[in-house]
DNA sequence: ACATTAAGTGATT
DNA sequence: AATCACTTAATGT
């Protein structure tokens, strides 16, 4: 009987996003097998080292994608947000591999967790799996071309733009809650040049700063 | 009131 | 663009 009620609560949960990605005979699938989770702003959901045995489907939240060198200097690769799942991380459970990235929950996260043998199982059984993995793994692959374009030839002045209004679009909100450090952090560079940065973008008047709080004002 | 943390800035490399 | 060294401002106890 509780059984029945989890599994309507996660169907009813995967309509919204997944139901067109989806024919239902895999989604009532998903709601059977999968767990629902969710994952508090700041937690780290997944470790650089660690072994995934399942991947998640994101209801709702973000999830920032982060890698890490020896030093523990670190950049931010990208967002997965609702709709998405990380294929990387899926290459990785069917390997057996480790985890090459960390990722960090940037906004309260809803998930379903899937077992690796379903994913293999489904990959077979459902076309619109199929296509669903494919897809992500495209997807995280041109963001991942991003990341790089944005390294290699972008300038600081305009990557540092660019982070501001993706996040926007991820937080879906012009007033962000970050501090000048962790966006250094993020592009791996210092507070000071961030700070500086973010001065003169003020007085071009796209932004407005305040003490843990930067407010976007145009795109 | 004092300590701590975040942000601003000039000078130097 | 990074680092240092310092100041100023905001917040917590």
């Amino acid at each position: 009987m509780k059984m029945e009620n989890d599994k309507d609560q996660i169907l009813e949960k995967l309509q919204d996003y997944y139901s067109v990605v989806f024919d239902d005979e895999l989604l009532n699938e998903i709601a059977e097998i999968g767990v629902y989770r969710r994952y508090d702003k700041g937690r780290t959901m997944i470790e650089i080292g660690d072994e995934l045995s399942e991947i998640p489907l994101i209801l709702d939240g973000a999830v920032k994608i982060i890698r890490e060198d020896s030093k523990k200097d670190e950049i931010l690769m990208y967002f997965l947000e609702r709709g998405d799942t990380c294929a990387i991380s899926f290459v990785n459970c069917i390997n057996k591999n480790k985890s090459i990235f960390r990722g960090e929950v940037e906004k309260d996260t809803e998930c379903i967790m899937i077992p690796v043998r379903k994913i293999e199982e489904w990959l077979i059984k459902y076309r619109s799996w199929r296509q669903f993995i494919v897809d992500s793994y495209h997807n995280r692959m041109l963001e991942m071309v991003e990341a790089i374009d944005s390294l290699a030839f972008m300038n600081l002045d305009d990557r540092l733009y660019k982070y501001l209004t993706d996040k926007v679009k991820i937080m879906r909100n012009f007033n962000l809650h970050v501090k000048h450090q962790e966006i250094a952090d993020d592009l791996n560079t210092s507070r000071v040049v961030i700070s500086r940065l973010l001065k003169k973008l003020e007085r071009s008047g796209k932004i407005k700063l305040g003490r843990n709080k930067i407010k976007i004002i145009d795109l």
